[in-house]
Formats: C-alpha cells, sequence, structure tokens
DNA sequence: CCAACGGGTCTACGTCGTATGCCTACAGTC
DNA sequence: GACTGTAGGCATACGACGTAGACCCGTTGG
C-alpha cells in the first residue's frame, strides 16, 4: 500500500508498452492486419493483438463483438481499398482495372487471403461488412447501366469473383515455396517425390517455376469479358 | 487403493466410450471429417476427436505428427475419391467428370471446402499428402497423352483447378442462408442492407435465391474446354 | 530370459477466447 | 459544484486448446 506497486500499469500516458493510445477499431484492424501479414492469420489472436496494441485484451471487446468479427473487419479493410466507378461507360475497362486491383492486394497481402476468400463461407451475404457488399452493388451500378439486366449483372459479378478467387489461389501456391533455392527441382521440394509414381510432375519443374501471374489473369479475363453480353447470362 | 477407482479407465477391450477399438490413420481421419461435417473446420480439435474415438489425446501423435497434418490428412481422404482414368482418349469427358465429382464432393461436405481451398497455401507442392497430387499427376498424363505439351497440360490443370476453386466458393456462399424461410428478402437478410446504399442488390433477391450451380459449373467448363488445345496456352 | 519397440496414457505448460465485474474519467443535468 | 450516467479500460477467472516429456504395458525377436 505505501509504495503503490502497481508493476503492470501502463497508462500515465503512453509509456512501457509500443504505443497504449486511445484504442480505436480502425487502430484495432490495421494492427491486426500487420499481424497477419507478418505472422499469418493462424497466429493472430486477441491476446496478441492486444499486446501489440499495448492494452489489456479484453479492451478489445469495447470495439469489437468477437474474434470472427474481427476476423472479417481484416478482409473488410482490404477489399475496401478497391473502388469501382459505377459511372464509367467503359465496363469492361473497370472490372479489369477491379481484377488486376484485387490480384495486387493478394500479392501485397497473401497470408490474408485465406480471409478474403473464406470469410465469406462464415457469413450470410447481408451480414457481411459494407465493405464487401460494396464491390458487388458498385458492379450491379456498373452493369446495369451499362445495359444489363439485373439477372446478367448479377451473374457477370459472381464469374468475375469466381475467377479472382480461383486465380489468387493458384497464383499464390507457387509462391509457398522456398525462393532462395535456385534450382528449381531442390526449390519445389519435387526430389521428395517418388519417381515412380510423379513422374510427369517431376519433369515439369521448369514450367511450375515459370509462372506469370498477370498473364494468367489478363487471359482469364480477355475469355470472361469476351463472354459478357448486355443481353443475358 | 483398496477399491481401485480408476474411473476414467477405459482399456480392458472397449468400454465407455463410443468405440475404444485400435486406432489408426484412417479411423482418425474419417472420425474427424464427421465432425467437420457436422460442427465445422473450427470445432475440430485434437481432444474432441480423441474423445469421439474414445482414447487418450496423446494417443492421436502417434498416428499424426500434428494438427496441421490432421488437417492436410482430411483434405486428402475427399481427394482420394475423385479418380481419373488417364488412358482414356475422351480427354474433355474426363475433366469433365473430374469437375463434377468435385463439386459434388464440395456440396456433400460444405464444411471441409476451406480445407480444400486454402490447405494447399499451407504446404509446398511436394509435401503435400498424395492423394492431392494424384489428380494433378493423372491429367498431366491425361492431356500429354492426348498430344497436350507439357506446359500446356499444367496450364489446363492449373485452369481446371482455378475455375473449380472459383465456383466451389461461389455456390457454397448461396448455402450460407437460412434456408426456412421462404420469402427470398428475409431469407437472405436482404432487409437489414441500408436500401439507401445498396438499392440494387436489394431489388436483386430473386435472382440471388434462384442459383443454378449445376449450370452455371457446366457453362465455365463449356468456355474453358472450348479454349483449351493441344498446341499450347 | 531379456531387450527393443510400437502404441496407449498421464501429467503438465503455456496459450487461447471471453464472461463477469470493478474502476476511472468525462458528459450532461440541475 | 454535486449527481448521475456512460464509455472505455483493467483484473480475475474459467474451460478448452496443442503438444512436450515421461511412464507403462504387450508383443516380438534374439
Amino acid at each position: 500500500m505505501a509504495v503503490t506497486p502497481t508493476p503492470t500499469r501502463a497508462s500515465d500516458r503512453d509509456a512501457e508498452a509500443p504505443s497504449a493510445e486511445r484504442l480505436s477499431l480502425e487502430r484495432m484492424l490495421a494492427c491486426a492486419l500487420e499481424i497477419v501479414d507478418r505472422d499469418g492469420v493462424e497466429k493472430l489472436s486477441m491476446r496478441r493483438l492486444a499486446r501489440a496494441l499495448g492494452h489489456d485484451p479484453m479492451s478489445l471487446y469495447r470495439h469489437a463483438p468477437n474474434k470472427a468479427a474481427l476476423l472479417d473487419g481484416v478482409a473488410d479493410t482490404l477489399l475496401r481499398r478497391l473502388s469501382i466507378d459505377p459511372g464509367d461507360p467503359d465496363w469492361a475497362g473497370q472490372l479489369r482495372a477491379f481484377a488486376r486491383g484485387y490480384r495486387q492486394l493478394a500479392l501485397d497481402h497473401p497470408n490474408a487471403v485465406p480471409l478474403l476468400v473464406t470469410r465469406p463461407l462464415a457469413t450470410p451475404l447481408a451480414l457481411r461488412p459494407a465493405g464487401t457488399l460494396r464491390p458487388l452493388e458498385d458492379v450491379l451500378a456498373l452493369l446495369t447501366g451499362a445495359g444489363f439486366t439485373g439477372a446478367a449483372a448479377l451473374h457477370a459479378y459472381r464469374s468475375l469473383t469466381g475467377l479472382l478467387h480461383g486465380h489468387v489461389l493458384n497464383e499464390l501456391q507457387e509462391l509457398v515455396d522456398n525462393p532462395d533455392e535456385t534450382d528449381d527441382l531442390l526449390r519445389l521440394g519435387l526430389y521428395r517425390l517418388p519417381l515412380r509414381e510423379f513422374p510427369l510432375l517431376r519433369g515439369l519443374a521448369a514450367e511450375l517455376a515459370s509462372y506469370d501471374g498477370a498473364a494468367e489473369l489478363e487471359r482469364g479475363l480477355d475469355i470472361l469479358l469476351s463472354g459478357l453480353t448486355p443481353g443475358g447470362p
């Protein structure tokens, strides 16, 4: 009582901890994204996030109802960075730009991609955070403005997100291997494969190693966009 | 000491617990898949799995090195059910059948889909379990046998998995909503959306509700397969 | 008979998400 | 100024988690 020990006291402005400023959802999400980028989704915990922010774990619950909402929020902050101009008459160009932006987002935050592709499976459409729904609404506006029927616009949006999710998952798998190793066989770990069972796969080391994601996406977009017409599906 | 209490003793053959038979990786994976199907991936824990099998949690580690391997194993048991006949001259038909099989797998085990699409991001290609690599090797055999170059066959496989991942993620999002509610607006929870911000989305309840996944996939396959040629990418 | 070993179990450690409850600082009202 | 609400932060606590380390028993091969 005399010396008022309280050794874990972190108030009195900002001391001891990295940054014990006032908490807010934005600060939380930004810090959570950093953790995900650095260490992966499974390493993001409420306690680690609180520690990184210089706060008590329970403080986070004043700003987010639970961890699932936080994960949704991280995905949301990423998607929010993509924008579509619904008024642009060049609708194909807008879709293409959106797709390129999405790919770049995935490359810049590969550890967050599992969130981008799987969080929607956990939340009914209408309960998703606004940033996730914004692109959908904007694409609908863009395409109906260009003469698409509602159904055709919706179909186009689905085709686009399908293409993007599939492409991004494909491209990121190429990055899993150890890029320090120069020899393709070693870098991909292909020497571990039983030659008897996977002869063709082992022989394709060079082709596996040289994957041009940007070109791949453009080809997919060419096919998709040329198949989209205002008329029908 | 006198009465030999040991109330949690589960040996002496199989007593007390549901099924304390001899443990094996196959039994573990089958049971793990049941848990995932019933309760979702995040509810699958080593302790729950052990309990369901009537064993001590640590027993599992005699058959799997860690939980990540178990997750990979669950994905593997699913993919292992798909087969491709590399000798079939109708390569397009084989790819189509594979795609339909994959879709059906996803519909039968929606809770396992996150594993199917994200586990590959956590494991370098050559370290993936054999069941995951089998389709790749078989598609390579199928297509090179049909005159494709190795690079073209690899490209085709990537396009196919991209299409499948994207499609399955799309289709499963439609199932997240409550199917008991008959009115589309209510069923999708769209009434929660601010009308001012999402006018088009709200108006598309009917189109959102009527989604024909099978037809959608076939259309994607038509486009993909017509674009694939033995010559090049 | 013994040694090795594969498979099962027990205990224990550190971490996780979060329910509950209290404390403090400020806002608004009189 | 005193009073009261409220929002944000903190301490404590509970049950579940993944898994390291040691022990134990039954089988097998010498």
